[in-house]
DNA sequence: TAAGAACAGTGACATATGTCATAGCCCAAG
DNA sequence: CTTGGGCTATGACATATGTCACTGTTCTTA
């Protein structure tokens, strides 16, 4: 009996998503958990064999949780569950000790296959998941390097260059650099053509 | 017994969901549809007591749904359940004929009164999309004139204010007096913000 | 006819944006 | 160990952007 403890702050999604995998005679979801802090709290308080952990979530996300188990020597396996699909995020997942990275999208038979595969120790990443990190690969004329990725979302998301420092916590010149060098390698003039690139091409 | 179309793309999101809503007694899941167009094609086929329309879908989205059914006349009840707290899209929704409107964190029993009130033939809005739609309409956002569209589109194809003025004859001047309304009227604070607005919303 | 709108324009003003040069830090590849 | 790339940062600079107030003209409509 492996059992779960599964972070998702949608209710729906989550009480869903247990229903379904209690189906399966080897999974047991043991703990619910609607955001990063109760994940905290839970995973402190009891012991898990894998955690099934959400990205976006309000209060403590997925990267903080990871950030989090990573500081109190916490090396219960995580398997990420999320729709996010975003390069840079998955990246930082898997550096942060993430031991798989699945998309929602994914079909149940997958889903309870990963976590079995998970808990043998191996390591996850769903098909459509290697594929986008391929395509990202594959198209060096444009390669943004991660932070401008992050900083190129941000864009795309109408803030400006003070609020993104804010967000990502440097200064507003630095922005303003990384800004610089996303025109350039998008050869666009200014950030609003560079934010319809973006969203044209699916960059963000 | 209520017969419900649901449409979600995310096949855990969508399995999980029915799990859930099939253990209530009033309520079967009598069809799946990954998309807009599976959704359309169900309806085609078979009748259902009401349907469960996501928003954000390949292919063909939710408010893409709506249309086509108003098209083919089908009048089935829609109950929209989505993440996306965005209110242009959700008065959108409601003007093109959804009865209902929750967010995706609605607690279950909520999701499956809403259901049944659907079916009694009331309007459902959960307290936090409500809110929300007092909120903006407190600061009511006019239509655009003719001339704001044009530079609108203009502003979506990533054109600075001199390009602007020079392909529409007029002077820089005008076209910053026009940008700053259109801005005002999109309640946004920058170009950026009204092209990401203008390509999600379909403005252009 | 009078009122109200859309449209065009100007000038002044405050910020935001983007470029450039320069420089330090860190880390991985050679 | 050296080199290069990525990240951070600063200061200076030019230009773009957005707001406001105010002035017109031309319509339509109450």
């Amino acid at each position: 009996m492996i059992k779960c403890l599964l972070v998702e702050d949608q209710t729906l999604v989550r009480l869903g998503l247990a229903n379904l995998l209690n189906l399966d005679e080897d999974i047991f979801i043991d703990g619910h958990a609607e955001d990063g802090l109760q994940a905290i709290t839970q995973l402190t308080q009891r012991s898990f064999d894998i955690v099934l952990l959400d990205m976006r979530m309000p209060n403590l996300d997925g990267l903080g949780v990871l950030e989090k188990m990573r500081e109190s020597l916490n090396n219960t396996p995580v398997l990420i569950i999320t729709t996010f699909e975003d390069c840079d995020v998955l990246v930082k997942a898997i550096n942060l000790g993430a031991r798989g990275y699945v998309l929602k999208n994914i079909e149940l038979e997958e889903l309870i296959d990963a976590i079995k595969r998970v808990i043998a120790g191996k390591r996850v990443l769903q098909s459509a998941v290697t594929d986008y990190l391929l395509q990202q690969q594959l198209t060096p004329q444009q390669c943004l390097t991660a932070k401008e990725q992050v900083v190129l979302q941000c864009m795309s998301l109408g803030m400006s260059n003070k609020v993104i420092a804010n967000r990502l916590d440097n200064s507003e010149g630095t922005i303003r650099n990384h800004v610089s060098q996303v025109l350039a390698k998008l050869n666009v003039k200014d950030r609003t053509q560079a934010v319809i690139k973006a969203i044209n091409q699916n960059l963000i």
